[in-house]
This record gives structure tokens, C-alpha cells and sequence, in this order.
DNA sequence: AGATTATATGCGCATGTCTGCATATAGCCT
DNA sequence: AGGCTATATGCAGACATGCGCATATAATCT
């Protein structure tokens, strides 16, 4: 019960759920999901701990990078369930859309990041 | 987004999430809800009210009393999936086997109450 | 070792949530 | 109409959440 409590707080939060949509793209780092939501560097980073926190996703460290991704095989069923109902219910979102945008074009905070150094 | 925001929320509190398993029993009144969870009657008017306002319920009056069920037809598509999924979840959860127990020998509070009045 | 970089975290503030108490509302009955 | 009853709601207090700022941590490179 707990446990279902806490992954429905993750889910209850806006920030949170652009983040799971864009993880839904691809793997991503902190700073790509800085760039893509247009948002602070706390913020990023705490919110990906919120849903990491929650079950949602699985890191794996690369060097300086924090790699953040949704952990399918780790979680329970029914959290695959929920993420698909986000999945579904934000599909045609405008937010959502300008986020896997700006995404794309995410450029390399310092000399490395994710995009050349994995 | 809004509106998927607003129905995690109301699904992150484990009051509603007890409640919403009730309701997967059978439609209810305001004071079953009360005697079957053992809580006062404020939170759960209130925590019904939360449920009914993200959509998940659906109201009948009938004389004094406030029969809310699950909208299960008026429910978009990902809320109804929400719903089973946190069935599933709750499946085997001791507090909600407890609610269901205490909701089969729910005492009418007054005179009425759903039992006699439906 | 020291500088640089990506991410994490303690603190504080503003805002939001939950619940009890008291009271309002509205339907039923005599 | 007046009393009774089931539910709803304004208010206030306790507590939780979200986030920015500054700073800590840890990996990499020279």
C-alpha cells in the first residue's frame, strides 16, 4: 500500500510526468532533461530521484553522468500498467511534444554528456 | 495533463485508494464509507469528493443519502485502466480485506441508510 | 594535487494537502 | 412548520511538497 501511495505521488506531478514522457524516448541523462523541459538543474535532478525513488526508473552512472531510464524489467507489473496509461494520455500533448523537440536538439552542457560520451 | 495530474493526486492517499476498493465491491453511501474504513464522516465526504472530482466516481442522491459508485462509462479509457491496476495492486492487502469485512456488517445509522433505502 | 564538470543535497520559504471541529444544507417525517 | 438525519463545507492547525540558492560530492583531466 505504501509503496502504491509513493508511485502515485511520483506520478502526481507534472514535472514528473514530462520527465517519464521523455524517458519513454530514450535514455537520458540530467542535464538533457534540464535542456528538454527547460528547467533548473535541482529540479531535474530531484524530480528523477522522486521516480527513481518510487520504482519508476533504473540509473546507471557513466563517468560524470547520472543515466536515468525506465526500469521495465525492474518494476512491479502494475507500474508498467500506469506507465503506459501516461504514456497513453499524453501522447498527443502539446508540452510533451515540445519537450521531445527540444530533446533532439539538446545540446552538450560542457565537453562530454551523454550524446558522445556513451 | 491537468486533468491526469488531478487524478494521480487523487489517487496518491491511501484513505481514497481504500475507498476506491470498496467502491470495487459495490456502490456505497457516504456513511458505509465511514463505518467499513472506521473513519470520520468529514474525510470521507471529503475523500469521496476528491475521487468524484477527478472523475473516477459517479453520484446518485436518492432521499438524504449520497450513493457514489465507480463511473466505469463516463471514465476515460487510461482511468479505468488506473483503476484495475490499483485492484490489482490492493488484491491481497490486509487493510482493504479488513474495509470489505467491515462493509458487509456496515450498521444503518439511522433509520435508513442504503440498505433499506436502495 | 588542483581545476573543471555533472549531479546530489541541506536549508529555508512559499504553497498545498489532510483532517477535525463546528456549522450549513437539504431531504424526510410527523 | 419543526425536528431529525445524511452529507457538505468554511476555517484553522499540523504537516508535506516543490524549488531556488548555495554548497557538497565525486569523476575526469592537465
Amino acid at each position: 500500500m505504501r509503496d502504491l501511495v509513493k508511485a502515485m505521488k511520483a506520478l502526481s506531478d507534472e514535472t514528473r510526468l514530462r520527465i517519464l514522457n521523455l524517458l519513454l524516448e530514450r535514455e537520458c541523462c540530467v542535464c538533457e532533461v534540464m535542456q528538454a523541459l527547460d528547467i533548473s538543474q535541482t529540479r531535474a535532478s530531484r524530480n528523477l530521484s522522486a521516480l527513481y525513488d518510487a520504482g519508476f526508473l533504473k540509473l546507471r552512472k557513466n563517468g560524470l553522468w547520472s543515466l536515468y531510464s525506465i526500469d521495465r524489467e525492474g518494476m512491479k507489473e502494475y507500474f508498467g500498467v500506469m506507465v503506459e496509461a501516461v504514456h497513453k494520455a499524453l501522447e498527443d500533448n502539446d508540452a510533451v511534444a515540445l519537450d521531445r523537440e527540444r530533446l533532439k536538439k539538446a545540446e552538450r552542457v560542457g565537453p562530454g554528456c551523454v550524446r558522445t560520451a556513451a
